[in-house]
DNA sequence: AGAATATAGTTTCAATTGCAACTATAATGA
DNA sequence: TCATTATAGTTGCAATTGAAACTATATTCT
């Protein structure tokens, strides 16, 4: 028999939605960010430079996300781009010097809201969580995703 | 120092994307539902008869998105209205005989899938998960919601 | 080399979403 | 009782989102 309220789907999005949207206020209130252009700037900061493809790859982000996050952070002076001199349809962008000052300003907030969220948590019991999340999201991908392919299906964004 | 990958809003927001549409996919294509009206189904098909509001609370609904839903699903035959005679405001939803019939083949494709992104879990990992998220949701929604309280504030959907 | 095909990224358009305003009814309080 | 305030649900509008079409460059194949 099918209870909503022990159903893991439910569960999960009940849980995302709720750090999700804590979350967003906050990125968006304090630093005028919405999530995907925290995403990329948390990656340009551990990757120094990389092409937008590289950047959805390494964020979940589908490429019509990464394209408008870099508009938007480009616009704002916080990203900048340079042309690939090995590829003419891509170019490299990377964090300004500002946008490296504002990633020193949200890494701790983010760190601390993480903490907040696990405050209580054996250290055990976080890496079981992130160890199930990654079970459970792989088991989603490589499920028979129908009878049509979605191989270049564009992924959605998130937090 | 703060590492994307392992910074659990993120790695809760992938796995939930991935969960989501999938099941996303599913039901719309073997239903016709979208996933606040698979909700509503699951809900009405636990409780046999509910206004919108409570239906809105025992399912993380908002009130628009259930209003919504609940159009399509009465268009649709598959759900009906009975006045409140207590509250002429409010009315009460519930299953039609169609809307029954669709729920009793819906739910064993969900538990199905829901088996599935759990094969391989112990009854233990799946409890643990389970109060891991629910700790999580419950830490988000207390947090210091900003300044401004939201206490009004109308909430997302989701799977 | 030239044609055909594939890929990176952007833009357009349609669908979804949520907030705010609205309608209708109920509860409160002078 | 009548005015005020609160609540249930719906609707209009603006913002967000993604799929498909598009542009530009690269690769492959003959």
């Amino acid at each position: 028999m099918l209870k909503l309220e022990h159903f893991l789907p439910y569960r999960l999005s009940v849980a995302s939605n709720a750090v999700s949207t804590r979350i967003s206020l906050s990125y968006r209130k304090r630093f005028g960010l919405k999530i995907p252009e925290w995403r990329l700037i948390a990656i340009l900061a551990e990757h120094e430079s990389l092409t937008p493809l590289e950047i959805g790859q390494a964020g979940e982000l589908d490429k019509i996300t990464v394209s408008r996050a870099a508009a938007a952070l480009i616009e704002r002076g916080l990203v900048t781009q340079r042309r690939n001199p090995s590829d003419g349809r891509s170019h490299f962008l990377s964090l300004t010097n500002d946008g490296r000052a504002l990633y020193t300003e949200i890494a701790p907030a983010a760190l601390a809201m993480e903490a907040e969220l696990l405050a209580g948590f054996s250290a055990d019991q976080r890496e079981a969580l992130q160890a199930l999340l990654r079970r459970i999201e792989a088991a989603a991908q490589s499920a028979d995703v129908g009878t049509a392919a979605i191989a270049d299906c564009q992924q959605p964004a998130g937090v």
